[in-house]
DNA sequence: CCCATATCAATTGCGCGCAATTTGATTTTG
DNA sequence: CAAAATCAAATTGCGCGCAATTGATATGGG
């Protein structure tokens, strides 16, 4: 017997496989500006406010220096990015745009596009589709259940 | 100005965070088994069905045998599956559960169930997002928007 | 029958993602 | 003010995910 686990994990593994189809299908969207999807996320968070910190990159991302730190180093490398100790704060390090990071937001401009067109749905369908991933997400994050967990 | 993109790629950020969160939530759950959340998977394609080559499962689960040969190695160094070179045809790489593998699933059963609680959403919600995260990886699986590509 | 082609798995190389630890700076507290 | 606690980023180690290549087997055409 023991039917094996089928109900929700569907939606995990639909999550999962829908997330890894996204990123085959901005690779090569991605690859004429030199970005991995994740490094394109870093670079959408900066050119919406230039000279964030490390930490609130992560936050926004929701990713750790583990993750930011090398890939961070690499779009310094290409020259998208500077990475520089804060002045008033040297434990962090404050990332700015270079003038070519700043510009390649014009040649991003017509990905969400393409992307938003090989879905082919409509606007309506996707905002409502991300408001209900990300409440889970955020459901998520909390301790969850209410199982066990005393307090704090 | 270069209003950076906003639309759809929401929507991809969603989809991209609520997957790591999922992740997160998998973890602890799943650590008492020994398995890393696409370990889980293959055992459940393999809980369905025993026996199917690392083609079948790379199937099922969107995975090369990039992904998939390493995964398995592991999985036989556990002790939850076994490998071996199909006969009729010697270029396949048969899977097979181990006792341990295949009574693995009793104790994997309250997983969906825990992980539905901790989303804290109704089965049909769970069943609709997934179906339309399913349309949506699927659509982007095909050629895509009808840009270029003149043919094959 | 034999060779070209196709198929399957394994390997290599690279970039995440995250837990855990380390290093160094800052804040809190006694 | 000094010791302790806290905090930010970096580092280490491991497991994906995937492109590209390799090697071995199978298959189909000439």
């Amino acid at each position: 017997m023991t039917s094996a686990p089928k109900l929700s994990d569907q939606l995990c593994f639909a999550a999962y496989s829908f997330t890894h189809a996204l990123n085959r299908a901005y690779r090569p969207l991605l690859e004429p500006l030199g970005l991995t999807y994740p490094q394109y996320l870093v670079m959408l968070v900066l050119w919406e406010a230039d000279g964030q910190t490390v930490k609130e990159i992560g936050e926004r991302l929701k990713l750790d220096s583990g993750t930011l730190t090398p890939l961070l180093k690499r779009l310094e490398t290409i020259g998208y990015v500077t990475r520089r100790r804060g002045k008033a704060d040297e434990r962090q390090v404050i990332v700015h745009l270079t003038e070519e990071g700043r510009a390649l937001s014009d040649k991003a401009a017509g990905i969400p596009v393409e992307l938003g067109c090989a879905m082919g749905a409509e606007l309506g369908e996707i905002a409502n589709l991300r408001e209900r991933l990300l409440a889970l997400r955020d459901r998520l994050g909390e301790t969850g259940c209410a199982v066990g967990e005393p307090e704090t």
